[in-house]
DNA sequence: CTAATTGCAAAAGCTTTGCAGCGCA
DNA sequence: TGCGCTGCAAAGCTTTTGCAATTAG
């Protein structure tokens, strides 16, 4: 599979084993979140043998090179997801965690509509919505 | 000034030096946006005699009990802002960290819509807007 | 008086870093 | 071959916790 290589060499990464593993498991994993501890243990699991460290590396060089996504849904634990070049923001059920993906066109153009209200260039933004079943 | 104890007993905490200087230190800010450590030196800087495991004891009692909001603007440290009886949003100047809140009724109800889309009850929402000023 | 609260210091995470050895280009 | 990358273990940070002393009601 050398759609990994390619990825990684045009990020300009060096192609190595762990980054190759770290890649493969953000594309097919069931879930796109993913937090440091759940890719560690994927590559365990795999039969990989990567220390914890080089994971925190990696995904922290993966997000600086644009690759990843790093999200905060809970005030702990990072959890990265996989850029597919889609924008979307997320909803979180407080009930069972599962997080959906939405994007909502008229929401973007408000949010830059205030920022220029207040002189300001929007760069980036946090949208969460916590929700829960409807009973 | 008993507005402090006031506040403190109608959330069912007992009134301590503490837990009034903590509150006090909050109202008189000039940024509604604290730090356990900013809320710390402050009251080091009154001379109040205080532990930081207190500080942190009481900022997570105190947003427990509706005083005070936590917020996550950058990915470590947790601000703190009292709760003054109205809900804001908020955007962040990534160049200079200034803080600026702002209100949205139409973004409040798109995300309530959005949620019902989904057959979810909208419970809470995180939404910060990084800008940079307008050359 | 009794239970809650506090301060200190130790413990507990999670994340980063130093360094010697290994691997990609 | 040379520089970058990795693993391990140690160090760092912020936050939490145990406990004896103190304080509010």
């Amino acid at each position: 599979m050398a759609k990994e290589n390619q990825e990684l060499r045009k990020v300009g990464l060096k192609v190595t084993l762990p980054r190759i593993k770290i890649l493969q498991v953000l594309e097919s994993a069931a879930e796109h979140h993913m937090s440091v501890e759940d890719v560690y243990k994927a590559l365990l699991d795999a039969g990989e043998d990567v220390g914890i460290a080089t994971v925190y590396r990696t995904l922290t060089q993966f997000e600086g090179a644009g690759l990843v996504t790093r999200h905060h849904f809970d005030e702990d634990h990072s959890v990265f997801e996989l850029n597919r070049g889609d924008h979307h923001d997320h909803m979180v059920c407080v009930e069972s965690g599962k997080v959906i993906e939405f994007y909502s066109d008229e929401i973007e153009t408000l949010q830059k509509k205030i920022a220029e209200e207040h002189e300001f260039d929007l760069i980036g933004h946090t949208l969460i919505l916590y929700v829960k079943p409807k009973k």
